[in-house]
RNA sequence: GUCCCCGUCGUCUAGCCUGGCCUAGGACAUCGCCCUUUCACGGCGGUAACACGGGUUCAAAUCCCGUCGGGGACGCCA
């Protein structure tokens, strides 16, 4: 039976990279008719906090993928520590009475090579129990075989058959001295209770994997097979972290900047792995049936996003931009139409289900992100156009006086003319032709009178979503901005 | 410092295992042209990469060795 596990920590925001795990796992069961399984890694108490707990929550259930079964690891600390106490029985642990260090002191010494605490490990059974019965505390560390060239072997599907040699490994803790399991336990103790087959993470845990094939192996367990996934990184090559890149490594941040979460899984997928037959844009079930541990590469993929980031168009990375308009495009006409109008409603704006459906196809090739529509299609949802120069009424090659004759000319005809494409089609390429004017000339005014500035969707179907009543008002505003503008 | 992993266009990647079809393919981005009532979409085209050095071979992006570069792990964090 295949059985994936996706285990976040709760120590922080849902990270990109971890909804990448996520996905990847989540694809594999899927497509292998195996079950998903969410694990909170909780437990480190000094760092978790609920709200992670829950931004993990809210990003996962934005992903809208799903799990089938789910379990928090600091509810199963007995079993944690049975399996510690097991691996202790069999001699292959040894209680370490070092008083511990205290925070990140520990890392700091991390440049020297560290294997064990001198003299703890050859304490006798005796003299160790005799000390754990006089109350001092310990920490209980897995006793690594050493000395006689031993190799830690596992396999891995992405980087293949991985070996080491045992005297390079440290004694790594299996329990604090507060009782508590350390991650490695845990996780391995979790992994095997829960049946895990395969265990698909990042690769910044492949070296800790020989440790988790030690205690595999101590605990008598078979081996499930790896995964490792090349590292998301940052354009200038450093891990992606949230202290350093800020939000554009936050999930969220993706859903409020207007990412479809299908387009979003897309490109996570896409950083990593491939379907080997240039295909890119792809919906969730192509995901599925393409997806394979085959497809995964070795080396670390850049998120190519922009630091300083001024608007939202260009901080994201450029692919997972096109691959959202991409699926944007895709959805249909309803579909897109009622996302787009939660969006202006939650602007503060009012827009009829009716009218959002008729603005719809108007914006949908003009729109990257959802949230675009507030600027693409914000004069449909204002009664008052925000102030622009008068000198953008001029025509191409034109000056006030012809933007003057056209507004003008406009007037005299659109009361006189149904609000349907092709009659004001007509109607408008007449008018251009009655005074002399290219048929360009004559709609850029009108085009600025409605909405403001130049570039906008085409003209007619704005016109006739806008009104007749509407169009008039703005034309006429417009006439008064020029005199106002350009005294005699 | 010790150990491990990686190295194809600016970025994501195909090709590498099973040398020749690779004068290295696709995509995004970028530039140009076309379409066109503006913008966008779309179409066509351009620029652009096998980290370096040695081998092996008739033949190497592909196999071997070395160098350099990048990343990761090394905690009673996960």
């Amino acid at each position: 039976m295949l059985r994936v596990r996706f285990a976040p920590s709760p120590t922080g925001f849902l990270h990109v990279g971890s909804a990448r795990t996520f996905i990847f796992n989540w694809l594999y069961a899927r497509r292998n008719g195996g079950t998903m399984i969410l694990r909170l890694d909780d437990t480190d108490v000094e760092r978790n906090t609920a709200a992670s707990v829950s931004s993990i929550f809210e990003g996962l259930r934005w992903l809208n993928l799903g799990w089938d079964e789910e379990y928090k690891q600091s509810e199963r600390l007995a079993l944690h520590r049975q399996i510690a106490e097991s691996i202790f029985q069999k001699d292959l642990a040894y209680r370490d009475f070092t008083p511990a260090h205290v925070g990140d002191t520990e890392k700091s010494g991390a440049n020297q090579t560290w294997l064990f605490n001198p003299g703890m490990r050859e304490l006798s059974r005796a003299e160790s129990d005799r000390r754990a019965s006089a109350g001092e505390t310990f920490a209980l560390r897995f006793r690594v075989p050493r000395g006689h060239g031993e190799q830690v072997r596992f396999a891995d599907a992405v980087y293949g058959e991985q070996s080491k040699l045992a005297d390079d490994i440290e004694d790594f803790a299996l329990l604090r001295s507060d009782g508590m399991p350390t991650y490695h336990l845990a996780s391995c103790a979790d992994d095997i209770d829960l049946r895990i087959s395969h265990i698909i993470r990042g690769q910044d845990h492949l070296s800790n994997t020989y440790k988790h094939a030690l205690i595999f192996a101590a605990a008598g367990s078979s081996v499930p097979l790896f995964a490792h996934l090349p590292l998301l990184v940052a354009p200038d090559g450093s891990k992606l972290s949230k202290r350093r890149h800020g939000p554009v490594v936050s999930v969220t941040t993706y859903r409020d900047a207007g990412f479809l979460p299908d387009a979003f899984i897309n490109f996570l997928c896409l950083l990593g792995w491939s379907p080997k037959d240039d295909r890119e844009n792809m919906t969730r079930q192509e995901l599925t049936d393409a997806f394979s541990l085959e497809g995964i590469n070795r080396s670390n993929a850049v998120v190519n996003f922009k630091e300083p980031a001024a608007t939202p168009d260009d901080t994201f990375d450029p692919k997972a931009l096109w691959l959202n308009a991409e699926h944007i495009r895709a959805l249909p006409i309803e579909n897109l139409s009622e996302r787009l109008s939660t969006i202006v409603q939650a602007a503060g704006l009012h827009v009829s289900p009716q009218k959002m459906s008729a603005i719809t196809p108007l914006i949908r090739e003009r729109i990257k992100l959802l949230q675009d529509v507030l600027t693409a299609a914000d004069f449909f949802f204002v009664d008052q156009l925000p102030p622009y120069d008068a000198s953008e009424l001029f025509p191409q090659k034109g000056d006030a006086a012809m933007a003057q004759k056209v507004l003008d000319k406009a007037h005299a005809v659109l009361p006189q003319t149904e609000f349907q494409h092709d009659p004001l089609d007509q109607a408008l390429r007449n008018a251009a032709q009655e005074i002399g004017v290219k048929a360009g000339q004559m709609f850029q005014p009108i085009r600025v009178a409605v909405c403001g500035r130049k570039n906008a969707p085409p003209l007619f179907e704005t016109l006739q979503v806008l009104g007749k009543e509407t169009t008039l008002a703005r034309i006429d505003q417009a006439i008064d901005k020029l005199r106002n503008q350009a005294p005699a």
